[in-house]
DNA sequence: CACGAGACCTGTTCGC
DNA sequence: TGCGAACAGGTCTCGT
């Protein structure tokens, strides 16, 4: 589920609770039970426990698809990869299938990182620009403009959708939320980069928004067998709508291939110049 | 600089 | 019904 919205989701829930789950801001970290050592990117886990217990959490954030937790000495950054979530649960409940990092809380309670495939990676640092420091800019960031994005641009030669997806270029973008900002600003995901009009990125840069900020008003979206509550799914315009009505003009919706992702589209809103 | 392939992992869905 | 292949929200590394 993670991209950008749903990041930043789940860092509001860990920030302000919900429904079913309190804040964990605040709360001192009591003990840390590390499940599956390679979650741990940094430090060895020698020396994970003794200096993660005892510090509180101070506040809860996000910068890209990094979940940041600022503890009372060091950050806890955590990236959740392709099937990563963070539970809020009581320290009763026995760890769930795939739980792969525990930090007991006061309160009773547990923060618990859970992430079926094993990608998902956790740093205790005291230097945070140290795993962030190559992301690039927030798209939602109003200091970020379309003629920021135009600039950016200008100097590369990539197929547009991989180049949204490198977080070195823009932070936060995703495999869905890429397409679907590519059908709503209605450009081919092949088309190379530099070749855009600033008319086009004017569009581009206005989708990329809209789709990240609408992801983040209906609290992420919840896919397949990750659930939690968001409802984005419902506004998805191409994704896994191959082989349907394009909701815009009727043409049947295409899955192709780029950078080894699949990706759709819908291919007479989104003409690639050159080829017919 | 840009690209493709392979790796890292488990679970679900697809196609025969 | 069974079984292997393909595929899934991400990123890193290596070779060309």
């Amino acid at each position: 589920m993670p991209e950008l919205p749903e990041v930043e989701t789940i860092a509001a829930i860990l920030r302000h609770g919900s429904d079913d789950q309190p804040p964990v801001t605040g709360r001192q970290i009591l003990d840390a039970h590390l499940l599956w050592e390679r979650t741990l990117a940094t430090p060895p886990s020698a020396v994970f426990k003794a200096r993660i217990v005892g510090q509180t959490i101070i506040d809860s954030g996000r910068r890209g698809k990094y979940l940041l937790l600022p503890l009372s000495a060091d950050t806890l950054i955590i990236h959740l990869r392709m099937s990563g979530d963070l539970f809020v649960e009581s320290v009763t409940e026995p760890p769930a299938l795939h739980h792969r990092l525990m930090l007991d809380l006061e309160g009773r309670l547990r923060l618990a990182f859970n992430d079926t495939r094993k990608f998902g990676r956790v740093w205790l640092t005291s230097d945070p620009g140290a795993v962030l420091g190559r992301l690039g800019p927030e798209p939602l960031d109003p200091a970020f403009t379309a003629g920021d994005l135009y600039q950016r641009l200008q100097t590369r030669r990539r197929q547009i959708k991989p180049l949204l997806l490198d977080q070195s270029f823009l932070a936060g973008m995703g495999n869905i939320y890429t397409y679907e900002a590519l059908n709503l600003a209605r450009l081919h995901p092949l088309i190379i980069a530099n070749t855009l009009t600033e008319e086009q990125t004017e569009q581009l840069w206005g989708a990329i928004r809209q789709v990240l900020a609408d992801g983040i008003r209906s609290n992420g979206a919840s896919i397949d067998w990750v659930y939690r509550g968001g409802s984005y799914q419902h506004h998805f315009r191409v994704y896994k709508r191959a082989g349907e009505p394009c909701p815009e003009c009727g043409t049947t919706v295409e899955r192709i291939v780029v950078g080894q992702r699949g990706t759709h589209l819908c291919p007479r809103c989104q003409p690639l110049p050159g080829s017919d």
